[in-house]
DNA sequence: GACCAGGCACATC
DNA sequence: GATGTGCATGGT
């Protein structure tokens, strides 16, 4: 497994070169865009962020502040408003009282009890604790998505009943652990998932994973 | 107009 | 413990 694991990924980087993730200029903006792309594509969380910029709202006390009302308007573009506006808070909230909203200051907690942490916010799931692990704090986390548990359902490589810790130790165990690979791998995945593998109408031919 | 998107919590059986 | 459902906008 870990030869394939290896073969699939310098077949996904020869075919569509590196994917530079996560798109995001602070660590703070890559956590709240973790949260707002929760089953949501990613143009509708740039308009999201993008209202908060303009405002000047990207910043943990800042938006902290914000009434729930108001902060639901205006990630309004990345669909389920209400919804996330109580899970940005109870992230903020998490954030602010553990870190006092300064990243550094989280540098120093080890991954595992940082991922325990995360994981008991509200609003934050494997997927999303994770992609913060990785893409804000640079932690060697995989994060394992729909399109990953998909890829690998496709060939054959898990059972339709693998959960997201399973398919996460299938990388963890298989690779050599490292932020930059991981990060690559995963945005590699994402974008195989987005080109060739839809949900109801596989578009299979012209697939760099073909006959693997 | 249908289908889909870089999930998660909660209800119900 | 497994399965179903609500949440919602905007692009293709």
């Amino acid at each position: 497994m870990a030869r394939k694991l290896d073969l699939i990924y310098r077949r996904l980087y020869s075919f569509f070169g590196a994917q530079h993730w996560w798109p995001g200029d602070t660590p703070f903006e890559v956590m709240i865009g973790a949260m707002l792309t929760q089953n949501t594509n990613w143009l509708n969380v740039e308009k999201a962020i993008a209202n908060l910029k303009k405002y000047k709202l990207l910043k943990p006390q800042a938006l902290y502040k914000l009434p729930d009302k108001r902060l639901a308007e205006l990630i309004r573009p990345s669909g389920y408003y209400n919804i996330k506006a109580k899970r940005l808070k109870s992230f903020l909230k998490f954030f602010i009282d553990f870190s006092g909203g300064n990243i550094k200051n989280i540098s120093h907690v080890p991954t595992p009890s940082l991922r325990r942490q995360l994981l008991a916010v509200k609003g934050i799931g494997p997927e999303t604790a994770d992609s913060m692990l990785l893409y804000a704090l640079n932690r060697p986390v995989f994060v394992v998505d729909a399109y990953t548990k998909r890829i690998l359902l496709r060939h054959r490589f898990i059972g339709p009943d693998a959960d997201y810790d399973k398919i996460q130790n299938l990388f963890m165990k298989n690779l050599k652990s490292g932020v930059k690979l991981f990060n690559e791998y995963h945005a590699l995945l994402v974008r195989l998932g987005k080109d060739f593998c839809l949900k109801n109408k596989p578009r299979c031919s012209g697939c760099p994973l073909k006959s693997i």
